[in-house]
DNA sequence: CGACTCCTTGAAGCGGCTCAAACATGGTGG
DNA sequence: CCACCATGTTTGAGCCGCTTCAAGGAGTCG
């Protein structure tokens, strides 16, 4: 076995796809380039043109856009097994910025590549376009969810969502998980004041649903939170097109 | 001059990208299949899995969410020159609805089709894929004006992004446009009640911004309306990758 | 130890919501 | 032809969810 076998992108593709050896070759491959980056020194600044993606493998990450005014709005975490800026590498430059939330090694993944990597192994591209096309519902959902839920809502869905994410990859369960989020980053991905972060997470404590304390989420009443946010998985769990 | 070379959706790639006989050629035949359908009744159901997409030629759509407490989201607007369900298509069951806000004419494309076209003339292919790219762009400036922006700048926000759209495909100016929707479906997309839509709509009027009136936008300050609603139209006219 | 980051809580204000009602328009059927 | 209804717009009144401002506490790092 080897190691990349492990790697967080090779668990989760291989939840919905069964890889070859040919196809985790070539995902080895694409691993090979590894990096550090460390927490809150931006990758990619929003405007920037960009030659190169990446596969992170640990720590997490956020993409967000700034305001003119100074607030700022996080759009997605990355966590490790996701692709950082596989869309500005592709097709156009980055339109939002990507800092690490805490050190993180991620693989480069240069263009040409990845293109390679896509002529030899089409099943694998379409993986990969999966897993793209996943990201997006889960944008989708993250604006309904502040467009249409409360803030409680919306905090027992993100906290959900993280964790179906993060058992994914093997880095949690439905018990909980552990979480470098500051209530800060909370509040900016779900439009929220940090203040109102700290009193709805209180509240969710207090009608012992789930904990955040010191970078650990323990979830206590998992159909609570469920019915409480309104959380259903499908926009995470369809299956792909390659196991029909 | 075919007549596909007027569609909205040539106009919008050729915006971006000079495409050949060839590629207008195989436009021309994505455009064979024409049909019709009417105002309020839904294209696709949330969690229904489709197996073709539409590219839209007239009329607007939009494409929500529906919440189990009743309320809905608004995700999008199509207009003309966009497409409809092309991921749900090529990669998954659709995770939100589409409904047609006036009778509309969009041509059906097979997923066969789609593939054929893409596989002989990969140029096309990058292009539709940039246009995807753009449509989630939208998305995300979407979402951070739901997250960040106080009702007046969203609104003012959105009207100016129609604008752009618009513009593209040769449906209004920066002077204005002509728009069917309703307050509701404003207050659907925005994140606001009905109530406040009209106020704030009432607002802007008297502010001398914009008129919004008789399914007519008519705008009055361009500059202004770009100020208040911190309006950057970089995400829209970010140049493909075929034009480099 | 001081400086910094993050968490926590209180008090007060406001932006946007809900409820309610009136009006305008266009289509429909008796 | 008019009575009626459905749909959309407009406006008022009151309220609540969330924000802003303010300040204290707790942990950590140089």
């Amino acid at each position: 076995m080897t190691p990349v076998k492990n790697s967080p992108l090779v668990r989760k593709l291989s939840a919905f796809v069964a890889l070859s050896e040919a196809e985790l070759a070539v995902l080895d491959h694409l691993h090979q380039r590894r990096r550090t980056f460390l927490a809150g020194r931006d990758l990619v600044h929003q405007g920037q043109s960009e030659q190169a993606a990446y596969i992170l493998s640990a720590g997490w990450v956020c993409s967000y856009k700034l305001q003119p005014d100074g607030t700022r709005q996080i759009v997605d975490f990355q966590i490790p097994g996701d692709f950082l800026g596989l869309r500005s590498v592709l097709l156009r430059t980055s339109d939002h910025s990507f800092e690490p939330l805490t050190d993180i090694q991620a693989a480069e993944v240069l263009k040409g590549d990845l293109l390679d990597a896509f002529t030899h192994t089409p099943r694998l591209a379409m993986a990969v376009l999966w897993a793209a096309s996943r990201d997006e519902a889960m944008v989708v959902e993250h604006l309904v969810g502040i467009g249409r839920r409360n803030a409680e809502a919306r905090m027992a869905h993100f906290l959900l969502e993280l964790a179906s994410r993060l058992a994914l990859v093997g880095m949690g369960s439905r018990e909980g998980y552990d979480c470098p989020l500051t209530q800060y980053h909370l509040a900016d991905a779900l439009g929220l004041s940090a203040v109102h972060v700290n009193r709805v997470l209180r509240q969710l404590r207090e009608n012992g649903l789930v904990t955040f304390r010191d970078g650990h989420v323990s979830i206590h009443d998992h159909e609570g939170l469920i019915k409480l946010g309104e959380f259903d998985p499908a926009y995470l769990d369809q299956d792909g097109p390659l196991v029909r």
